[in-house]
DNA sequence: TGGCAATGTGTATGCGGTTCCACATTTATA
DNA sequence: TATAAATGTGGAACCGCATACACATTGCCA
């Protein structure tokens, strides 16, 4: 039902003012078939005049395309997620896509909700985040038609996916505290559930064993990514008998947490332990010291998962896309060369 | 045209299998008008089998309503909006909407390439933190019997808005300053063409001359809110003849900015240069001194701006609706009583 | 000059829903 | 028991657009 007290203009309103069938009008407004020069002209003149916009809804209901893709993750308040937000934004909307925001907090019930939504609204694509395991959720939405990307979070070899080498970047940090000197380096991972944490993980131990560096399970603590996990981590860790002079923590956030209960415990930071973050979030750069971190291509990865899921839909055939980036390794001021004894 | 290969079903298909018309299907989906208990049960029973989802751009078709707003803000990259966005989409899917993202850049082209978007898309409201003065495209919206609400950016009394009092968190700050003894207080300040940088000079100036402080011209300097700027108007301004003990900065990524220039030059915070930001994002509390600063209710922000763009559409012809938030200061660690002499 | 391809245009149909309305049944009321 | 009201149901129109198809008209070539 038309709302009253507007007057939004149809393709059939622009015909008439132009003196043609919708058809004609149609092909004018879309340039496609043939339409003679004259009328294309005048119909192009009756929309302007009469301030045309289609009804992209009903558009979708032939061509069966929204042009509509969604950003599915934990929480755009998480500071890794606004680059992969904008950079999923810039290159939907220089394809004629918008996106959808939705966030999850890593709760499945919410997932679950999403998905029914997005099935309801026929978008074309899903970039999706994942926090818990939800092969079920991705099928229910590649059952549909619909193209899936995931980013960041693996699951397995389901679905087209994107994220950056997490054992790559596990070893640079590793490797780079090891050529530091330190011997004794401890290690604050994320939530085990996630591919993600395994892989820093495994970055991290194989960094140890091949750099001659023994490896103590007492060193490691598991946190959840944010900031007071890493605090309470490190609390963890002082508390334990066993010595360290650097930890790599498998966020940054996790390693501001990290810094600050060093500071309260009187440690100073590079000198008595050095610390490592992961991600190179807008935080790491203004922290005192500065923190030395390993940098996602955040931006590039939000990019690269839109332009996937896009080619996806133009060929849903094709066979599975794995985009790999690479990390890099950012020294900053919170590692140093190893000088004191453990704490 | 659907997508050959795969099976989506529709209404008809539920009502074929259910035996009843489409009509009835509709009903009993809907929970509207009369259906037998019968009927329904079967309906429902039907959709669940055939893992029936509405399609909503059908939907949208008949009753006019797409159960989308959108967001246009200028860069959610900017800490300041995804707490913002937050709100905004959690209010948004609590009550049946998706959130569309937008990101201008405080780009005038942009903000029209995304109104004309818009438009087309039929959303019901918009959620519009303006860069630029755009009442033009405010109102090609709100012609077309779309909702809008400001947020944060201020446009005149053209429509709704849900802001902070600029006025009174300068106010708050400058005044915290003076408190502390400050009687020569430097001012970065904002993009002077937005309203928002005005009201936040007008607080700061207001607070001056109420509290017996002289004003003095040369201390204030203007700035683009980003990081780099804040370094750089706290360098022009040590390179004055004029003598400041405090300085305030209209957000805080200008903050952290000066104080990294006021580091550089071998001034130490707080003791030689109090500085004060404003807005309250992540970065301010891990900062080294951590940043004292006015919290402005971000994510109360977004849901209220939610709330209130859905009110507007429930009611076009309400009188306008103006949300004044309070901000709140937050004392942290790099504003302490004057003490040195002025630098 | 006939015939065929290239152009241009309009009618009608369908996309997937909702809803008005006409038509049955029941049920309640006088 | 006659009648009115409540309850169920389906046919069909319509939302705004794209497009298949039929039907002109024109241009070109043999």
């Amino acid at each position: 039902m038309r709302k009253w007290w507007v007057a939004i203009s149809t393709i059939y309103e622009v015909a008439q003012k132009a003196g043609v069938s919708v058809a004609t009008a149609s092909r004018a407004l879309n340039d496609s078939g043939y339409v003679s020069r004259e009328s294309r002209d005048r119909v192009l003149a009756a929309a302007k005049a009469l301030d045309y916009h289609i009804n992209v809804n009903a558009r979708s209901l032939t061509s069966g395309k929204t042009y509509t893709i969604a950003l599915v993750l934990p929480d755009v308040t998480n500071p890794f997620f606004p680059a992969v937000a904008r950079g999923v934004e810039d290159y939907a909307s220089d394809n004629g896509y918008c996106v959808i925001l939705c966030n999850t907090d890593g709760n499945a019930r919410k997932e679950s909700d999403y998905v029914r939504m997005l099935r309801s609204r026929k978008v074309d694509g899903v970039i999706f985040a994942v926090s818990v395991a939800s092969k079920s959720r991705v099928s229910a939405l590649t059952d549909d038609g619909i193209a899936v990307v995931l980013v960041d979070r693996d699951l397995g070899d389901s679905c087209d996916i994107v994220k950056t080498d997490n054992i790559a970047g596990a070893l640079l940090a590793t490797n780079h505290l090891i050529g530091l000197g330190h011997t004794s380096i401890a290690f604050i991972s994320g939530p085990m559930s996630l591919a993600t944490s395994q892989e820093r993980f495994r970055g991290y131990h194989d960094a140890l064993v091949s750099g001659g560096v023994s490896f103590d399970e007492r060193l490691v603590v598991e946190g959840d990514f944010r900031m007071k996990s890493g605090y309470e981590a490190m609390r963890d860790l002082l508390r334990k008998p066993c010595q360290f002079t650097a930890v790599f923590a498998a966020n940054d956030l996790m390693a501001v947490g990290a810094m600050t209960a060093l500071e309260e415990s009187g440690f100073h930071v590079p000198t008595d332990v050095a610390v490592m973050g992961y991600d190179d979030i807008d935080i790491a750069s203004v922290t005192r010291p500065r923190l030395s971190t390993v940098a996602q291509p955040k931006y590039e990865m939000g990019w690269i998962a839109a332009e996937t899921v896009i080619r996806r839909m133009c060929n849903p055939k094709a066979s599975r896309m794995e985009e790999l980036l690479q990390p890099m390794l950012v020294v900053r001021d919170s590692t140093v060369e190893r000088r004191g004894a453990s704490v």
